[in-house]
This record gives C-alpha cells, structure tokens and sequence, in this order.
DNA sequence: CCGATCTCAGCAATCGATCTCATACAAGGG
DNA sequence: CCCTTGTATGAGATCGATTGCTGAGATCGG
C-alpha cells in the first residue's frame, strides 16, 4: 500500500496539501464544494490523518492518558471501560496506563504524556505518592485526580462522599437490628481509603458504639486477617464493613472457609458498587459509587480547567446497594 | 519551560543535533567521550526524545496496541497486566485497546495502530469477527492473536490446550466419585468458547456419560440459565464444568441464591485460573492457564514474526489448580 | 468601470527527530 | 610525502501534517 500522506490526497484531488489539512480540521475556511470533494477522494482511498504528525506540529494532541495502579483491580477497570467511552464521546483517545503500584512509572507515564503533546490526564491514584510525582513536573499539562488531594488545591478532583458512604452502611446496618459492627480496611495510601476509616471511628463514636477494627492494613490480605481477628473476639460483631468490595469478598471467603456464613451469621457490606458483586456468593450488599459518572465528570473538569483555567472539586454522593450480604443478625 | 527538542540539547552541548541523536539511539556512532557528555547534559536539561517525532521519521515506533473486549473482564485484564509488563521488559510501550466488542472500534484501532506505525498489535478476541476486521487492513503491520484462528493460518496464535484443560477437569472430577458431569457454556463466539464445549462433548461420549449441556449462551447470564436449568432437571449432575471462572462464580452465586450449596450440593469447576478466585466463596477450583505466558509469548511471536516472518502457533498447557468448590459427591 | 473588500487556495516555514551523504582529521602503508 | 582507509561529526532533506501570509478572482458600491 502506497503510503498514504495528505500529499498523496492533494494530489488525487487536485489540490493544495494545505486545502486538504483545511477541509478536515477547518472545514469553514474551505469552499463547501471543494471540501466534499476533497472529503470523498480521502475516502476513496481510504486516508486518515496522522495523529502523529498532526500531534507535532499542533503542539496538543487528543491522547489522553488514564492512569491507575492496577487494572487487575475491578474497580479500575470499571473506572477504565466508562472513561474510555467518555473519552471518545468527546473525540478523545483514551490510553490505559498501569503502573503496578510503581511510582517510578508514573513519572514515566508524565513524561511521556508531556512527549505525546496530551491536553491532559487523568489520575487515579493507589496512593498519595503518586500526587507528589505530580509536583515534580511543572504542568503545563494538567491532570485530574480521582481522589482527594491534601494540600494542593491547584489539581482538580472528583471523589464520592466517603463519609456520606459510611453513614449509608451504617444507617443500613442499624436498620437491619445491627449495634455492633466491625471494620475491615482497603487498600492503605489513598486519602479515600483514610476517610471512610476515619467517617467509621467518627461516626460509631457519635452513636455511642465502640468501634471494632478487624484490620487495618494496606494490602488484599486485609480480608483473610480480619476474618482471622473475628473468629478470635470474644463477643464479635455482627456486622462487617468493608473498606471496599475486594476486601468484602476476601472477608466471605476468608469467613467462609471457617464455617461463618454470611449473611445468616455475620452481615458484610461492601463500598464500591462493582458489577462482580452482583455474582458473588452471597450478592453483595455495598455502597455503590456512581463510577461512571465519575468518569464523565473527570473529563469535563480537565476540560473546563483547559478553557478558563478553573479547579473544582467535585464530591459526588454513593448510594445504597442491598444484595444479599446482609441481614439481621442472628439473635 | 522552554521546549526541549533535540536542538536545545545539542546547541547545550556544543554539537549537531544529528550527534545528540545518534549519541541515543546508535551509542557506537559516537565517540564515548562526546556521547557522555551530551547524556549528561540531556540528563541535566531533563531531556527525553519525542516518540512522537521518533516514530514519524523512523516510520516505526514502539507502541503496541493489546486490543481486547472488554477490560473489565478479569482475564483480559490478568491479561493486559502481565502483558504491560512483558511488553516494556522489551522496551515497548503497551497501549490498551478496548473495543466493548464494537466491531467498528476494532477497525478504528486497526487504522490507528497503523498511523502510529506500531510494529505489531495482539488481539484478544471475543468474536470471530475481530480476525475478519484484521483481513480488511493488508497489514504490513502484523498481529498476533490470542486465540485459535480459523483458515487463517497467515497469523501467528497462542492459545491454550482446550482438550486437554476440559480434560483435567473431567478426570479431576471423575477421580472425585463424579460420574455425572454437566456443562455451562462461556462467551460464544471465540474459537476456544467453541473448543471447550467440543471437547466436553466428545469427552463426555468417549468415557460413555451422557453430556448434560445447563447452558450454551454467549452472556454472562448464562450462569443464571444455567442454574436455573439444574435445578428443572430431575436426576441433575453431581458437578459442573464451567467455561470459564467468571461463568462459574455466576453458576455458584446462582446457586447460592436458590439454596444449593458449593461444593456441598454439587462441585463446580471452572477454567481460567483468575487470581479472583482465590478469594471466591468457595474458593473456585479451576484449570489454570498461564495467563503470563501467554503474555510473553504473543510479544515473542510477533518479534520473531517480524524478524524472520516466521509465523508460530503455540498451544500452552493448562493445569489444575484445586482450592474449595470441588468435592466428593453428595452420596 | 474602478478600487475596496472578501473568499478561497497556494506557498513555505515549522514541529522534533532520523539518516544519507559529505567533510575533517588522524593513522597507516608504500 | 602522498594516498588510502577509517572514524567522528556536521549539513540538509525528509517524515506528515499545520498555519500565517500572499495573491488571484469574485463581488459590490458608487
């Protein structure tokens, strides 16, 4: 296949190169005539401008990265598949990147997003690190981060209502006859996973309940210890929550491998709002985080950002999900 | 910051542009002595080559496009995770392609791929139609596909054994005391969807057990059909064979919800060999593919492909990995 | 009928790199 | 001492597009 160039085009139509870049990116600076002309000949021959070249001389380019620590990880996937419908409702190119947790590809990630002429990028952090990463590349290029950001007001977010989510599972939990009711921690760093920790110890302290902790630690295992710390109490709760709903379904499993059912002895209650929960064994009851419109939204504040320069916060509210992971306790 | 191009480097180190290029990409070209030091300035200035330039004059770059599905399916994520990996282990940059199984994004992905001059490109298809939409491109661009590839043997494929993973499976369940054996099919459309159910089918009759298909449909629901299915029929097997893991957490839930326990009531298997598994409930025994590998070995193809034009297919070996949904009988 | 105004298309420089070719200088052979 | 050979760097065209500037015609009012 002869390389196609917008030259080759040109030429095909009897042109100027230049009228061809015109009828495709300033379609009102070219006879109507002469473009659909142009149009049907590129057509014909099957032409598609290089986003490369066009990248390098515009100086901006429609590729935007979206960066998460792991994919593997269904929430970021979620997030993944809604922004990358998002991104392309708006004519943009979403480009997936996973740094394994490892901050130094997230600089990597900048970098190369500062050598792709992005517009802007999207960042979903596991851990307050990658923030800092941020601060050392002065960004002509910004990011929105989809979380909260402490101390730095100058980047855009969008989060849901971490203290809001809590309450919800809670107020549920209580509904259901629930008075004491136990915690169990995500995935550490993020300033997220630090809120709904924080709204629970908050929030059982201000009903007069003691707070139960059945772990608090940062990785996937968070579930099989707690499931260990639970069996070990005395008088456990008769209610879980869980930071998010990986952790949840390792609490079931963890707990089912021991003989405690769920819901008919212990309650769980998840945070996220995954599709996989509704497969899970039980279905999962969680605080649903309205993931796609977290998407949508993060792209519109980088584009707000871009055009007048404003920086929002966005804070949007989660809501209940009942499945079938909870119930009354068993009396 | 002021732009950092090749010039701004060059004229910093007191020498042609052309030298700072080679003194990167052909280090021999240039005496060592010179080519530290413009390293080290580059280094200073905070300097890195512009892929986008690099890939518009080489007329080939490094990206490489993994184009699957849907991201949010945990094996193609299992899948592009280890892949990102594999793939910058060599120096590439791994773009993730996700097409919701839009045929038209797959072309919009082709096309793209091409104007990016990506050396190659992995498919991991859903349907069959993605390796029609490839003979649409004459791909001086090659693709490797993760899967098997019907009358086409042009392209090179990893896959792995379906037989041989199906019968593990039976022979894991047979030597459990399970002489009825049922089936619920995966996601219809894939070649190796086809292959499993094929090979539980002639497996089946080859040991003389009447095959007990739940569920043949293409969707995730077919989890539910499939449960609802057993529960109808009068004498139901004893064990199931899922397509694979995601379709046996939807079997198990769906069970779940209807009163039948696992691996109490009837043992189910499934194939794939998700890391989610582990923290299913039960546990999922599964067959495993080595999803890693299978990263690796896509990448390693298509280089030897590139190098010599051979074109490879290989078929990896399952193996089975026992954790909790498997038991003996309910006699 | 003429100059002013407006459209529309061509020209050429440019984005940041690569690569072929040419040039400069050093070393080695006869 | 001159010519060959080789090494190291510089010059400049080029990849595929964009865009400010220029000029050719068309339109229009007086």
């Amino acid at each position: 296949m002869p390389d196609l160039s917008i030259d080759v085009v040109a030429k095909a139509a009897g042109v100027h190169r230049s009228t061809v870049s015109r009828a495709f990116s300033r379609p009102e600076a070219v006879k109507s005539e002469t473009r659909e002309h142009i149009l049907r000949v590129a057509e014909g021959l099957g032409y598609t401008m290089s986003p490369l070249a066009q990248a390098l001389r515009r100086k901006t380019s429609t590729f935007i990265p979206l960066i998460v620590p792991d994919i593997t990880n269904p929430f970021f996937a979620e997030l993944a598949k809604t922004m990358t419908q998002a991104a392309d409702d708006r004519g943009y190119q979403l480009l997936l990147c996973v740094t394994n947790g490892d901050p130094a590809k997230t600089d990597g990630y900048f970098t190369a997003m500062q050598a792709m002429y992005a517009p802007f990028g999207i960042v979903a952090p596991s851990t307050k690190v990658d923030t800092e990463a941020m601060k050392r590349f002065d960004f002509g290029h910004k990011v929105v981060v989809i979380d909260r950001v402490e101390g730095d007001d100058a980047v855009p977010t969008v989060t849901v209502d971490s203290r809001r989510g809590i309450k919800i599972a809670l107020e549920h939990l209580h509904s259901l006859g629930h008075t004491s009711i136990g915690y169990v921690s995500g995935i550490a760093g993020t300033h997220t996973a630090q809120d709904r920790m924080d709204a629970y110890l908050e929030l059982s302290a201000e009903s007069g309940i003691a707070p139960v902790v059945l772990d608090s630690g940062s990785d996937l295992d968070a579930g099989t210890r707690g499931a260990e710390h639970y069996l070990e109490i005395d008088n456990p709760p008769t209610a879980i929550i869980a930071a998010n709903d990986m952790v949840a379904f390792a609490v079931i499993s963890a707990l089912g491998q021991r003989g405690v059912r769920v819901p008919e002895d212990v309650s769980v209650i998840g945070f996220d709002g995954l599709a996989l929960g509704a497969r899970f064994n039980p279905p999962l009851t969680t605080v649903r985080q309205p993931i796609a419109d977290m998407g949508h939204i993060a792209i519109e504040l980088a584009e707000k950002q871009n055009i007048d320069g404003s920086v929002d916060h966005i804070v949007l509210e989660p809501e209940l999900l009942v499945r079938g992971s909870t119930s009354g306790p068993r009396k």
